[in-house]
DNA sequence: ATGAAAGCGCTAACAG
DNA sequence: CTGTTAGCGCTTTCAT
């Protein structure tokens, strides 16, 4: 690979000049510049980033650490982080923390020591002090997404877990349902915690509590969902709705009603969260509480590229309001509702 | 932050010493390990990385060109890549090529040019001659996945789309089903052309050829399922069964029938490609093709990993198999078929 | 077993 | 406007 030094002789100046030409800094004659050109043009010549960043101590990369990857959520999350970045010609190197503090802890320190110019974090998981202390010497700006709310961060993109909770109840509220059934994902994640607390301020305002409602607690699985819903029918309980922790658990919810030949939502309605890639294909599908991934992944992107130009930039946190999308599975309350599908899952 | 210079000096030896312990290669004394370990934890020393690579010309990190990180079929794959490179310490640049020319060619010119240790590409496209030179002098290990078959790559990994499409369509011929559309995705693409020729093969093994199916081709999107299923009905042909050329297309067909008030599969079977997310959660479930993209990832990293730690191992091209997953909208043709859904689409 | 020294490729004062 | 100089932090001979 041609070096610096190679064009410099090639273009009959010193290195410093082409460095100038390059970084299109200072000043520098037509004549230079052209020799200079052509030099490189001619050998191949790519600066090694390496170098450059070691001299100039950045990088242009910016890392990001996601639960997962491979699900479609921070995949969709990840895609929009990508088009900011490669608009601001910075990389992306990307970690996946799976929910684990451990393997969170591995994916921050992963991306720190590749000296990335600053951090995306979306985390489960409450941060090590000494992790905490490693990334706080890094001193790079950092921007914590939805998930835990870390301390490490200076800038905050959440997604509206309360109130997308918030509005979803108070839509089933508002369509008449009062025994309703909420499936809540992993309680020690902050997501849930937020969509709890919106669920209880709606039904606050209705004059209800949890108490009134029937409460389980799982994990965002489609088994989950399967297996709570039959525990509700098996418990004779009789809700005319039920509201899944997200549309993965809707999915085993609708399985399960199928199976028992519960008809959705003529007997029960369903509520979703998310709206992840198959809630608009389930059958009927899904309505459901938008979460704007992509936006929120761009939204992070820009806030760390700004604060990376300007380190004294010091941004609101910034809410992305989740969003009812209103499909087919839920319909309004009716007076025959609450009992026939009784009568019919027992048959099942 | 700590320099090797720092630790060298706080444990009384010199840097050299301090780069032995941690390459951990060289002869070093208990002494000398055992001072330079404390300095190292006292100071919170890490490596840094840029100046490691520098040196040694070697970045630990692996590059990642995809179609879409924001497509739950890449995400998946980069997911497996991922997995491999965790276990190797290796980290994950990734860019997308958006299936265009141009924006493949800047990513991969942007993970050269981040001196990454190797590459992983998905290309839908050909390589200009100018970025092959580039890829050439960078002289990396590339491994191409699926997509277009590259001749940067020192080793493939196919997903078998021929023989997927082949079973495929074997599958619903031994159904019998006789009056078959195929909805194929975009052309131009490698894989599109590779099932195309796997159905050919499929048809001829029962004296059948292209001609004697209603072939369309379209692109991967639901959309495209949508009207071309509607073309199909008004075109009056009758068709048993429809192998759609992706699950996304399928989706769309099943939709189409839907709003027709053509019934699947009593009226027409629906056979799809991918196993998508959503393919399990259509009604009826989706008869498919599963494409094991995180497998394909994987191996596409393990193979990789393996030429950069041997630059003299050249693995044979991987093919991984595609797999037929039955599930329900494909089932056997029966002889009242072919007629009555003409009926009702006309109706409907 | 250890240290000295050289240099990876680049940038940024500084002096001219 | 341009060249010289001095490193960035690390690895790796080569002596000792």
């Amino acid at each position: 690979m041609a070096t610096i030094r190679d064009v410099s002789r090639r273009a009959g100046v010193s290195r410093s000049t082409v460095s100038r030409i390059i970084a299109g800094n200072g000043y520098v004659s037509d004549n230079a510049r052209q020799a200079v050109e052509a030099a490189i043009a001619e050998l191949g010549y790519r600066p090694n980033t390496m170098a450059r960043g070691l001299r100039s101590n950045r990088s242009e990369i910016i890392g990001a650490v996601v639960v997962n990857v491979a699900s479609p959520f921070y995949a969709q999350m990840v895609g929009g982080m990508q088009s900011v970045c490669r608009a601001a010609d910075k990389s992306i190197l990307l970690a996946s923390g799976y929910a684990q503090a451990h393997e969170e802890a591995r994916a921050i320190l992963e991306l720190i020591d590749r000296s990335c110019d600053g951090l995306i974090l979306y985390l489960e998981n409450a941060v090590s002090d000494e992790v905490k202390e490693v990334v706080a010497k890094a001193d790079i700006p950092i921007v914590a997404i939805g998930g835990e709310p870390t301390s490490l961060a200076w800038a905050r993109v959440g997604i509206d877990n309360y109130n997308g909770a918030l509005d979803g109840m108070r839509y089933l509220l508002t369509m008449g349902h009062r025994d309703i059934a909420y499936f809540a994902g992993t309680l020690t994640y902050f997501d849930t915690r937020e969509r709890l607390r919106g669920i209880d301020t709606a039904l606050a305002e209705a004059g209800m509590s949890r108490a009134d409602i029937h409460l389980e607690a799982g994990d965002y699985k489609e088994r989950f969902g399967y297996e709570a819903t039959e525990r509700l029918l098996a418990s004779g309980r009789q809700v005319s709705a039920i509201f899944a922790g997200d549309d993965d658990i809707g999915a085993g919810v609708l399985l399960a009603l199928r199976h028992h030949g519960v008809r959705a939502p003529e007997q029960i309605s369903l509520l979703g969260f998310d709206d992840n890639f198959h809630a608009r294909h389930l059958t009927p599908s899904l309505t459901t509480i938008r979460q704007p991934t992509d936006i929120a992944g761009q939204t992070a992107a820009r806030l760390l590229l700004d604060m990376i130009a300007d380190r004294n930039f010091t941004p609101e946190d910034i809410v992305i309001p989740a969003e009812l999308i209103v499909r087919e599975s839920v319909i309004p309350h009716s007076a025959g509702q609450r009992t026939d599908h009784a009568a019919e899952a027992t048959r099942a």
